[in-house]
Parts: structure tokens; sequence; C-alpha cells
DNA sequence: ACCGTATGTGAAC
DNA sequence: TTCACCTACGGTG
């Protein structure tokens, strides 16, 4: 159950296991029979926009992938979608932080301790190439209900579920961008223009957030929770806000974006609002890289301030935390500290450098994608400021 | 076995 | 505003 940074974390992920390689593509479920037209092709880019994948191959490597020959499989995961991987140790996820995980997207689990990954007893099904080198992994077999598998020289990704997954050629992918607001994922995101809609809206903050040709990546629980960090109640129209407190938003949104596609989970409480426990690593799964925080170390329970904390204690005021339906989704709020009395500038007009300041040299857009890269395992080291 | 739920979207009413 | 859809999993019987 993805919002955008899972997405731009897939979108790492995939060029980091297949990018320039030749791949097998297949739809073992069979709805997505398109499959074959791209068996044997290049995999040459990934990119993430709001909860959209796009995947672009070419006939060949020498094809140029803005080219009239590129295919663009575009894959949207809607509530249920996930990417299965498996692989050699590290596979599309290397760099990662922890251990090698599955099923990224819905949820993810340790690969090792995965019962449902079946082993198929011919080893050489992981071999993706004709060279005939004994892959160091064995492929797994695909649920009956894999609509698209891609598999390379090192592993391979399965994806079940989505909402969308269908060929695109370059002028839908254009159109799809066009209609899209921007995302505070990519490098080419325009805040103002997120901004103005806002400011010239009768809608509620908390509908517009949810309205992805507003700003495209934002899901549930970022709308609830970065509502919260500013102190704003969901039900305010956009045109009653001040344009300092909607580019707070923005300004708010983009590290919280960023630790999520980075580490795969959504934190949004300050350090200082968890409950003690949770600054304790209960246990670990992996070596820490770099002292970076391991991804475990926020308990899930502790990770929010309000999203699916109806009737518990506000970490701040103590007063019930409520919810109510909003755009088709249910929001969750404190009614005190989110009230029109108590609002006031976002928190990070406060603190412009929180605790989701990417580590040195973990993230930051590699050049040459559209899409910022953070959510790449693999991606190039690049300081990433936060504004 | 069945039910409810889930970080989503878009078409039909 | 309601509904259908795509899937997996935990709870309940």
């Amino acid at each position: 159950m993805p919002e955008g940074h899972t997405i731009h974390r897939l979108a790492g992920a995939l060029d980091a296991g297949f990018g320039g390689q030749r791949v097998r593509v297949s739809s073992p479920q069979g709805r997505f029979e398109e499959a074959a037209q791209l068996e044997r092709w290049v995999l040459a880019r990934t990119e993430a926009a709001g909860k959209h994948l796009l995947i672009t191959f070419t006939p060949d490597a020498q094809s140029d992938p803005e080219g009239p020959a590129a295919r663009i499989v575009h894959v949207h995961l809607g509530l249920y979608g996930s990417w299965t991987f498996a692989g050699d140790p590290g596979f599309a996820l290397a760099g990662a932080i922890g251990a090698p995980r599955l099923r990224v997207g819905e949820r993810e689990e340790a690969l090792a301790g995965s019962t449902r990954a079946v082993e198929s007893s011919a080893g050489a099904d992981g071999s993706a190439d004709e060279d005939g080198a004994e892959p160091g992994w064995r492929a797994i077999l695909p649920r009956p209900t894999t609509r698209l598998r891609l598999q390379g020289v090192s592993g391979l990704a399965d994806l079940t579920g989505p909402t969308a997954c269908e060929l695109y050629d370059s002028s839908q992918r254009d159109a799809l961008l066009q209609r899209l607001g921007p995302d505070p994922l990519r490098a080419d995101a325009d805040p103002q223009r997120f901004v103005d809609r806002v400011l010239g809206s009768r809608t509620t903050i908390g509908a517009l957030l949810m309205n992805q040709e507003v700003i495209a990546g934002v899901g549930n629980i970022y709308r609830a929770e970065v509502l919260f960090r500013a102190r704003l109640d969901p039900f305010v129209p956009g045109r009653e806000l001040s344009a300092g407190i909607v580019r707070g938003i923005w300004d708010d949104l983009v590290p919280l974006l960023r630790y999520g596609a980075r580490t795969g989970r959504i934190v949004t409480t300050q350090p200082e609002h968890r409950d003690i426990e949770a600054r304790i690593v209960e246990r670990s799964r992996g070596t820490l890289q770099n002292g970076e925080e391991h991804p475990d170390a926020v308990a899930r329970e502790r990770s929010f301030y309000v999203y699916h904390r109806q009737t518990l204690p506000c970490r701040i005021c103590g007063t019930e935390i409520r919810s109510r339906d909003l755009a088709a989704r249910t929001v969750f709020w404190c009614p005190r500290c989110q009230s029109v009395r108590s609002r006031r500038s976002p928190w990070t007009a406060q603190h412009p450098a929180g605790p989701w300041a990417d580590p040195a040299g973990q993230a930051g857009d590699p050049g040459g994608r559209s899409d910022t890269g953070d959510a790449g395992p693999a991606s190039a080291a690049a300081p990433a400021q936060i504004a």
C-alpha cells in the first residue's frame, strides 16, 4: 500500500537490479500479454512520478530511451499492488539498510525468512542469459497472480495486484506527467504550482493533499501526518491559508518523503515526541552503515502522530485523536493541536534541519535522471540539502 | 471458509 | 457519493 516514496524507492531498486540489462519479460498470470513484446529488450531506465511507475524498454542497448522505438510500461500499484524481489544477496536493494527484503510495496519481509518463496527445482531458471553462467540465486516460482515478471542475470522482480500495468508510448507518458501535480521527490517539481492550486481552491486542504493533480505522491498517511506537523485543521479551505503555510507543507514533505524513499518506511514523529522506548533499537537485523539509523529503530506504532491513532491520546496535548471521512478516505487529526486557533508556522520553518535529513553520501540526485533518485539504494552519492 | 481491512483510483450515479 | 476493481493476510467461525 504505497505512497509516492515507495514508488521512488521501487524505481531505484529496478534501475539498480536491471538498469541497462537485457531482461526476460513475461506475464505469468497472462493478464499483461504485451509483456511478450518486450521479451529480451533492454530495461533502459525507471522513473517515478507521484504514485506512478514508468519503466522504459528499448530493443537494444544502443537505442535512445527517448526515441520512437522505446516502449514504456506504466504501473500503478493501487491499494494492493506490490513487487517481490528475489536474487543475489542484496539484489535490487543493494546498499539498502538491513537485510534484503521481499515484497516491496505492501510489506517487506526478510528474504531468508520467507516461507512463501517456493524455490524452483531447476536452478537454471535463474539464468537470464545464454552464456551458461550459473546464477548464484534461484528463481522463485511466480504466484498465479503475478501480472509481470522481470528477470535479469542477478535477480527477478514480480508484480502482483496493480491497478495499472499497461504499455505506454511517449505521448501517454507526457500526458500523465502533464496531468499530475508537482512531486516533491522529483527534481523537476515546481512547488509554486502546488501553492497556487491550494490558495485558489475552496476545497479543504485535507482533500487537496489527496488530489494527485494538486500534488503527486501524497497519500493518506502523509496527508494526515503533514497536517498534524503543520498543526493545520484538515477541513480548512485552501484559499484561507497563507502562501507561507502552504509552502511550509511542501518544504516539510520533501525531507519526509525522502526519508521514506530511502528507508522504505514512513516516520513523521519527532524523536522527542516518541515514547522513550522508541529511541532504543530493540533488535538489529543487519549491519548499520555509517552510523545510520536502523529502519527498525522507530517502531511502527511510534512512527505517526495521528494516522490510525483515533481514540488514542495526542502525543502533544493528550486530546483524543479523531477520525472522519474526507475525500473518500479516513483522515485523522487532533482537534486541539490542529484547531484554527493554534495554527502556526509549520515545524520546518522553525527547525530547517530535521532528523529526516539524508545522511551524508546516502542520497541525492545522481544527475541525468528526471527523478531525484533518492529512492535508489544504489543511487550515486551526492549531498542532498534541505532548503 | 469467510470476512474485513489496507499507504488508491476512476467510472457511474 | 457510491461502487468496482486489483490482492494478501489476519482474525473469526
